[in-house]
DNA sequence: TTTTGGTACTTTGTCTTGCAAGGTATTGTT
DNA sequence: AACAATACCTTGCAAGACAAAGTACCAAAA
C-alpha cells in the first residue's frame, strides 16, 4: 500500500508539535540516552533522527528541564544518560494539560 | 496563577502540528473566508494570525485542497470564499488517520 | 598493530513555517 | 474629505526538523 510523501509530510507535522512532550513522557519513566531515545519513539511509532534529537535534547538541557550524566557503556563509546529535573516535571504537567485541550480542541471542531 | 511565556509556547507549538488539519475540519463543514475562519479558530481556542493563515491558505490551494471565490460582502470589501475540493477531503481523510495515529502514540507512550 | 565494524555523540546547511508588523483596498458613516 | 471598519496581502525574522557528513570510542578480526 502506497503511504505517498504528502501522507508522510502530513504525519510528520503532527509530530512536530509533540516531539518534546515525548520526551519528557519518556524521561519521567527513566533516564535514557539520545540513541535509546530514538528506539523508544521509533517503537511508538514516533520517528526521528538524530539531527532533530540532539539538538532538542540540549535545548531542553539548557532550559533546565534536563540534566545528563556520563555512563559507561557495556560496550562502545560512553552513554550521556539525559534525566527528568524537578522543573521539567512541570513543564511536562503543562504539556499534559497543553495536550488535553489540543485534543479537546479538535474534536469540537469536528462537531 | 500566571501562565507565563513558556506555558503559551507549549501551546502554540503543540497548535502548529495540527493547524492544516483543522483549517481542513473547518472548511469541510461549511465555506468560509479567512478573517471567518480566524474567529470560528479562536472560539475553539485556537488562536491564528492573519501573517500564520493567508500564506497557509495559499499553499492549501496550490496544493489543490482548496478552491475560493470571491463573494461581495453586506459591508465591506468583498471576500475571499474558500472550499474544500474532491482532493482536500482526501487529504482531510489523511489527516484524520494520522491525528488518530499521534493520539493512540501518546497514549502508549504515557504507558 | 592496523583495520574494520558497531555504537554514540555532534555539527552544518537547507528548507519550511509561524508570526509580528506594516501595507493596500473597499465600503459606509460623519 | 476624513475616518472607521472590514478584508486581504507581503516582508523579514526566527525557530526548528532533517539529511548528510564528521568525530570519537571500543573491541574483535586480520
Amino acid at each position: 500500500m502506497e503511504k505517498n510523501v504528502t501522507t508522510e509530510n502530513v504525519r510528520a507535522q503532527m509530530r512536530k508539535g509533540v516531539l518534546e512532550y515525548c520526551i519528557l513522557l519518556l524521561l519521567a519513566k527513566e533516564d535514557a540516552y539520545a540513541s535509546s531515545i530514538i528506539s523508544k519513539l521509533k517503537e511508538a511509532n514516533m520517528i526521528v533522527v538524530e539531527g532533530t534529537l540532539y539538538p532538542l535534547l540540549i535545548r531542553q538541557k539548557n532550559q533546565g528541564l534536563l540534566q545528563y550524566r556520563w555512563e559507561e557503556s557495556p560496550q562502545g563509546p560512553p552513554r550521556k544518560y539525559y534525566a527528568i529535573t524537578d522543573k521539567g516535571r512541570e513543564q511536562l504537567e503543562e504539556m499534559n494539560n497543553a495536550w488535553q485541550e489540543i485534543v479537546t480542541t479538535i474534536e469540537n471542531i469536528k462537531k
